[in-house]
DNA sequence: CGCTTTTGACCAGCGC
DNA sequence: GCGCTGGTCAAAAGCG
């Protein structure tokens, strides 16, 4: 039924889209050069694969460069829906990590997911006294009003609420779930149709906080792992709230974001952590986009990121790894 | 004990 | 109508 037929960064011209994409991190230079940062086009195809810091290297950034909202409405046109389909492999491209961002736009499809229903308890409630038959009966008619109840909050749930907006991010990881700096709670597996790989569904653990997180791998590249994010998160982020109040290392700036910081909201209200740098725009496409670049970039290439002692020591010194990063990745780099 | 994960069952939507 | 698939639920099990 949800196939990746829902692309939402959809350009004709996907230059266009960055040259108002701000640089977030001047510092990461050398990290995220190495990704490609493929954008899908028109007619379901890649339409540019392209340097990173290419993308980014045009950007002045201390002009005011923001995302034109009035521009989104181009990008994303509500009546087309489009594939995502994985960054397509080159010989020069193999060694090299790969990062694709899309984002899913369905605003036709009707969200279907019931309000949490009370559960009930169905054996705890028979009595010991009764006939086997009897507790067969009471647990059919206890089994049957919770199906209808689950229906009734399914029909009436669907009626009002649409899916929120998706975003997916392709990612070339050994890790199937990659640290964004939010809690998540799994609620479901399954096995996806010719893929031997199953996704697994998350949910923010946070209350009142409906985003959900579905996680796989690509059915014909395992080496990336898709990660499509839906909804808006109602709260920072738990990593970001511990890096607030923390002193900044000189090693990064200390103003992300030039100034005026950006005012333009996009349709699509990212769940990702904001930029640990940043003041949290959470309703910023540029600053959740990019932060959530920044992080899977940090996350993806913790190796590599310090391969060079020095800069391993000053990081680990300030305490960004260890926080950035998951567990697993730093001890790697620290042995 | 509380939270998270696992997993089988259920339901909706779609195509034939 | 039926079968298939994706998405979700919720009880049970696992874990710290």
């Amino acid at each position: 039924m949800e196939s990746y037929r829902d692309i939402a960064i959809k350009m004709e011209d996907p230059m266009s889209y960055f040259d108002n994409f701000p640089v977030i991190s001047n510092s990461f230079t050398g990290l995220v050069s190495d990704y490609n940062f493929a954008v899908e086009g028109k007619n379901n195809s890649i339409n540019s694969s392209l340097g990173f810091m290419e993308l980014l290297g045009v950007q002045d950034f201390s002009s005011a460069s923001v995302f034109d909202a009035t521009n989104l409405d181009k990008l994303l046109p509500k009546e087309e829906k489009y594939h995502i389909e994985p960054a397509v492999s080159t010989a020069a491209d193999e060694s090299q990590n790969k990062l694709t961002v899309a984002a899913d736009h369905e605003s036709s499809n009707i969200f279907n997911t019931p309000s949490t229903p009370n559960s009930s308890s169905i054996s705890s409630e028979t009595n010991e006294g009764h006939a086997q038959d009897a507790e067969g009966e009471v647990a059919e008619k206890e089994q049957t009003k919770t199906k209808q109840h689950r229906l009734k909050a399914k029909k009436t749930v669907s009626q009002k609420k649409k899916r929120e907006p998706r975003i997916a991010f392709m990612t070339k990881s050994e890790v199937d779930f990659l640290e964004d700096g939010y809690r998540w709670r799994k609620y479901g597996q399954k096995t996806v149709k010719n893929s031997s790989f199953p996704r697994n569904y998350y949910r923010c653990t946070s209350a009142s906080c409906n985003v959900k997180k579905r996680v796989e791998r690509c059915f014909n590249d395992p080496s990336i792992v898709v990660t499509t994010y839906e909804g808006k998160h109602t709260h920072p982020s738990p990593m970001n709230m511990n890096m607030i109040n923390m002193p900044r290392p000189t090693l990064f700036p200390t103003r992300v974001f030039p100034s005026p910081a950006p005012t333009a909201t996009f349709p699509l209200q990212m769940p990702f952590p904001i930029n640990q740098f940043a003041q949290p725009h959470f309703n910023d496409l540029t600053t959740s986009l990019a932060s959530n670049l920044d992080h899977a970039a940090l996350v993806a290439h913790g190796r590599r990121f310090c391969s060079t002692p020095s800069a391993a020591e000053i990081m680990r010194d300030q305490g960004f790894l260890q926080d950035l990063m998951s567990s697993r990745v730093v001890e790697e780099d620290y042995r």
